[in-house]
DNA sequence: TGACATTAGTCGCATAATGTGACTAATATG
DNA sequence: CATATTAGTCACATTATGCGACTAATGTCA
């Protein structure tokens, strides 16, 4: 029943993994730190401490906004992480993972770079966890929340979209069925604008507009438990 | 830039939410304190602090062995929350949900009750959030995690399960497509024993033994997008 | 004992959702 | 004009799901 504050109080940081897409693949925002007397290049996520009395999502925000231009369009809390060590000394990583759209990727100054996941610089143990499931909570939200949709600008084409979801999903998609699903829900609306890339038929624009709810009421499904 | 310690440091606490089935709702485990100087009863769920180098589950687990006799038979973190008071004083509580089976729920003193959800004591407005996303979370993991099989018995009748998946869905299902679905995915295991309740024909008992993976690679479902 | 209520468990059919290959359309290249 | 390339659609087979109706096994009570 020891609840009398121990001589050092454990404190935390809002820690947040910002991800965008990039070359078919997702990259993270890293910010640099130099560590030690040989001042060797460390590699971590944006943090900020939290001030009494500020919401943990202003924190968060603040902590992105240090790194990037754009403000992120979804964010979302991963978790509480406490293996291992945090630069900033941290007991506790609150942990936010933040979607920054394609295009809007640019950099404020030197201190902050963006990495491919499949080309990451050396981080620590709490740091890669974090990272993992930040990217995790995205592709569990994928069906909850248009995420997808977060991650592409204002007007797409149907076939970036299903790349976006094949590039979080993982997997490979086939056309006629991904588009019937996405008409089935009146998920997006065309746009009169078309886009010519050069080779093969221009494609037409869409924009999200989710305007129809039918909530579907379906079954238990058995075939994803884990 | 401000990353140096402030006057005072956040500090944070390890808060469990533990859930039962009872009389088809579910009920929460609370924990009693007398506050102000007319000693009014109070009600919150069991926290602990945090010891340096002890895991988060570790110390959710310490909490919540103080006041259940059964150990949980699954519990996962929900998330960091801020806002209002705690009644320890700490800035942030990260919460646990942890799922006490049926008929296991016996308490330990008179310094906790169970509560139906439906019939809660008044609560702060961090306990009462807390206690949301709990549901939702045990909800939202219900056909990733085989939640509904942990606040069962070992053995439990098809109908058992049946109504189980009803409490934490809040709708009815149906019988045959829930036994359907649940043969396909070969997820239960029939026993060589009986139950009969006294009325209406003895149902047969089933253990939990999930072997065979047949991880469905489906197409993107849009129908659930909020 | 036998009709009835009650709960367990199954079957079969209609409909909906999904996987998939093949098709047409519109552009650029040579 | 033939070919390559990407967009977009169609039709059909297969699978999944909703749902009513059926059989089975027990207890209750007249």
């Amino acid at each position: 029943m020891s609840r009398e504050p121990r001589s050092r109080r454990q404190h935390y940081t809002i820690d947040v993994v910002a991800l965008t897409p990039r070359d078919a693949e997702l990259a993270v925002l890293l910010e640099r730190r130099s560590e030690g007397r040989d001042k060797t290049v460390r590699w971590n996520v944006p943090w900020a401490a939290s001030k009494p009395g500020e919401s943990l999502a202003d924190v968060a925000q603040r902590a992105i906004r240090r790194g990037t231009g754009a403000t992120p369009t979804w964010s979302t809390q991963v978790g509480a992480f406490s293996d291992g060590t945090h630069p900033g000394g941290s007991d506790l990583s609150i942990v936010y993972v933040a979607l920054v759209p394609m295009g809007e990727d640019e950099v404020q100054g030197d201190e902050f770079q963006w990495f491919l996941l499949s080309d990451l610089p050396a981080l620590t143990d709490r740091q890669s966890q974090m990272l993992q499931e930040s990217v995790n909570a995205v592709r569990d939200r994928l069906d909850l929340y248009p995420v997808a949709f977060k991650l592409l600008p204002a007007t797409f084409t149907l076939s970036e979209l299903q790349h976006m979801y094949e590039l979080l999903l993982g997997r490979r998609l086939h056309k006629a069925s991904f588009r019937r699903a996405l008409s089935a829900a009146s998920l997006v609306e065309p746009t009169d604008e078309w886009r010519s890339e050069g080779r093969g038929r221009p494609a037409q624009l869409f924009r999200f507009g989710s305007r129809k709810r039918r909530r579907g009421k379906r079954g238990v499904r058995f075939d994803l438990l884990g």
